[in-house]
Formats: structure tokens, sequence, C-alpha cells
DNA sequence: GGTGAAAGAAGGAAGAG
DNA sequence: CTCTTCCTTCTTTCACC
């Protein structure tokens, strides 16, 4: 991984939609190692994946951040996959330190909210959960105004 | 919004690279109204954008999250439009009671960390942090084996 | 890492329901 | 007013240098 690299991980980690072409212009060279270049961060796992990132309170939905503590006795691994299996569950995050884990869930109301994180406590797994209910939200750079 | 701009909605936060003719044949339409369908959605603001989502472990940085507690006197918009000035915080995220605020930083180590939570500190603006450092994590939906 | 050709996707215009 | 069907242009992908 090179200082190309670090620039492409850059501009798709603001920019996820960015044309590979419009990539290598930026980073100058041609369109064909670029795309060598991201797929071999894909496979290699340094990206995840590509995510849009939406108002959801603008769709009537419920965005929210809980935090996981565990038994003394539970692996977070074993709960991270327990947790897969709720659609709700957006992405799954393994903390050093207290909470053990924090998660970020989307939900249509507080019925919901309830439900979910009920359902997280039923796993026998969650010694306690913290939920923090997100109101506004921005990510780095926004969408930008289409070129014409 | 109907259920179409629901469904284009859930494949984008799952996977922000699908091609628009793919997710026209998903949802049953042709391209053209897809595609009008989402830049409606995207000036609307429903849309925020497209984020790759990264592994900063792999590329040897340090994600985490700071929980923030503002003084009583404080706009908590005020302190948003600051922190937008940090490169390293990627996410800010308004909460419903305590903390007031959750952002995302990136980081390139513990020395680095600490300058961050250092300088939002220095705005004047915060009473307190929690700094959560995060050891692995997923989203819903890796990518996918590319199609040939 | 670059090149060039073939396949595929995006964006715009015209027309049907 | 929204979807469909072209059509043109740009992008991606692949074999090869």
């Amino acid at each position: 991984m090179d200082a190309v690299d670090r620039q492409i991980l850059e501009l798709l980690a603001s920019h996820a939609r960015t044309p590979v072409s419009e990539i290598a212009r930026q980073v100058g060279l041609s369109a064909a190692p670029v795309a060598r270049r991201i797929e071999r961060l894909e496979r290699a796992g340094v990206i995840k994946g590509y995510v849009a990132v939406l108002d959801e309170g603008k769709s009537g939905r419920l965005e929210a951040f809980t935090e996981i503590r565990l038994h003394g006795d539970t692996d977070s691994a074993e709960v991270s996959e327990l947790l897969r299996h709720l659609p709700e569950v957006r992405q799954y995050f393994t903390i050093a330190g207290d909470p053990d884990a924090v998660v970020r869930i989307v939900v249509s109301d507080v019925g919901h909210l309830q439900r979910v994180v009920n359902a997280m406590r039923r796993t026998g797994k969650v010694a306690g959960t913290k939920t923090l209910i997100v109101m506004d939200s921005w990510s780095r750079q926004p969408i930008e105004p289409r070129a014409h």
C-alpha cells in the first residue's frame, strides 16, 4: 500500500460513486491501474463496502447508537455474530474498554426501537445497554451539484 | 416518497456502487426513471452522500468514537460547525440526551488522537469527552465477488 | 503501468399511456 | 406526470505490450 492507494482510499471514503476514470485523473494514472488497485484493496478487505449515507429522519425512521456491555465471560465475536441476524443493526463496532460494543441501528419508531433493544438483551450475552438517539448528523463531503 | 423509493434507498444503503441499470432491474422499472428518482432523493437530502467503508486498522490508522458533553449554554449547531474544520472528524451526530453529540474520528496513532481530542476541548464549548476506540467493525452487506 | 477495443452504463430527447 | 425506448457519450473491463 503506497501513497497512491491512500489517495484512492481518501477519495472513495468521501465520494464512493466517483468514476474510476475521474479518480485516475486526480491521482495522475490511467484508469486501468486504478481499477486494478481498487479491486486489490477490496479483496484485501481494506475497502469493506460502499454505502449511501441517508437522512433516516426524512424517510420517517429513527437512527440510534446502542452501547452494549457484555457479561464477563462473553466473547465479543459471539455477540457480533448474533447481532448480524437483526436487520435493524446496520453497523457493529467492537470497542476497547467500556462499553464492549456499539451498534448503529435504524428503526421505524420508538416501539420498534424497544423491540430491537429487547432482542439484543434476550441473547443472554448482554449485561446492559445504553441507547443514544440521533437527532441530526452530517458526514464529511456531501453530494456535489452535478456537472453539466 | 413511495415504496419504490424506499426500495432504492434500501439497495443504495448497502451497495452504493450498484449501477442504476441493476437497481432498475431489481425494482422493476427501466433505468431512466430510477436515475431521476435517485437525483430527486439526493436533492431532497434524503441521500446525503456515498462513502466507502474502510478497515482503518489495515491502513495503519485508528478509528474512534468521541462522546461530547457541552456546556449548558452551548447550541449543538455551533459545535457541529466548529468540528467541521477538523479533518479527522468524519461524521458528527447530534444526540437527544446524554451525551450531546458523538463524532466518529480517524487518526494515525494515539498521539494524534490526543491532539484531536484536545482540539475539540480547546473550542471552549465542550464540557467533557469520552473516547471509545474501535478494535473491529462490520457493516451490513460486504463487497460481493464481481460478476463476469 | 499504459493502450486500444469491446461491452456496458449514464444522460438526454421524443413519445405512449 | 411518470415510464419507456432509443441514441449518443462516457466508463469499465480485458487482453496484450
